[in-house]
DNA sequence: AGAATTGTGGGAAAAAGTGGGGAATTATGG
DNA sequence: CCATAATTCCCCACTTTTTCCCACAATTCT
């Protein structure tokens, strides 16, 4: 089954929904019941993963120990950002403004399909992180996928 | 079964009451028979751990040995913070003023959904912590989850 | 071009959250 | 042991937020 690819430039809302793109949507498998869960991104941006993939991560967190103290904040910043969401009948889906304001948007947003979640960028804020990568795309295959 | 997630900040009424939110209501076992155990928490916070949950704990407490004077200690300092609660009509929980006082929850407090248990902070106080910990949320995730 | 799908916006209905009154229960003090 | 005070519980009323639904514009497909 193939992953999220493209990207697209949508509008937010006032009530800070969001469209996901058709094309995004009908790769996501049955299982997912028309369900993401957003979360905050290891770059300022969100992060959306069908519901089946990021059960796939809750049984990894499960498992962490939650008398250890660094799990336990592991845990915690984890779970507190994460919001399960359903897509409307027009395939749009809310965006708590927590995310909203870490992820630096507000009335618009790029949409990144990268391969097992989606990500929901403020359009500015992708150029400045093009801008401050350095590595080039070409250097960057090659350390990541050479051999 | 998800777990808690999200986070959101409620207010704490005069009768020290607050509400839990409908989504981390939802993800309730009916086992827990809409009831919480509320106890102090590692860090200043308070924990609620639905009932069912909070038994498989006491199991687990059950088993330690009392004459150990480690275990004696931390027996009884897991049990003498506990209260069990119940929600109301309107999906809330009374929290008794000594767990209210340990938290340093006034009028506000921050809930937290922390994958097995629930965590209400005193907004100040979580942010002191956030500050506190400087460990940042990628290198956390990276040693946590790492490989 | 016409029809169907996709993206955008907003209004109405429903649900969630907030606060408080009063009855029932429990605690306190003479 | 009773009277009073305090607390808990149950209920109702209000406000805000979320959800659901419909309308319209733009794009894609046939």
């Amino acid at each position: 089954m193939p992953g999220f690819k493209g990207q697209a430039t949508y509008s937010v809302d006032g009530k800070g929904r969001i469209a996901i793109p058709s094309k995004m949507r009908t790769c996501m498998s049955s299982e997912a019941h028309s369900t993401f869960v957003t979360t905050r991104g290891f770059e300022q941006c969100i992060f959306a993963y069908p519901l089946d993939k990021w059960l796939e991560i809750e049984t990894l967190i499960a498992e962490l120990n939650p008398y250890s103290n660094r799990h336990r904040a592991f845990i915690r910043q984890f779970m507190r950002w994460a919001e399960e969401v359903t897509l409307d009948a027009k395939g749009r889906i809310p965006l708590q403004k927590p995310l909203l304001e870490y992820a630096g948007i507000e009335k618009s947003s790029l949409i990144i399909g990268s391969q097992k979640y989606i990500e929901i960028w403020d359009p500015q804020r992708f150029e400045n992180y093009l801008e401050s990568e350095e590595t080039d795309y070409e250097m960057l295959a090659a350390e990541v996928m050479g051999n």
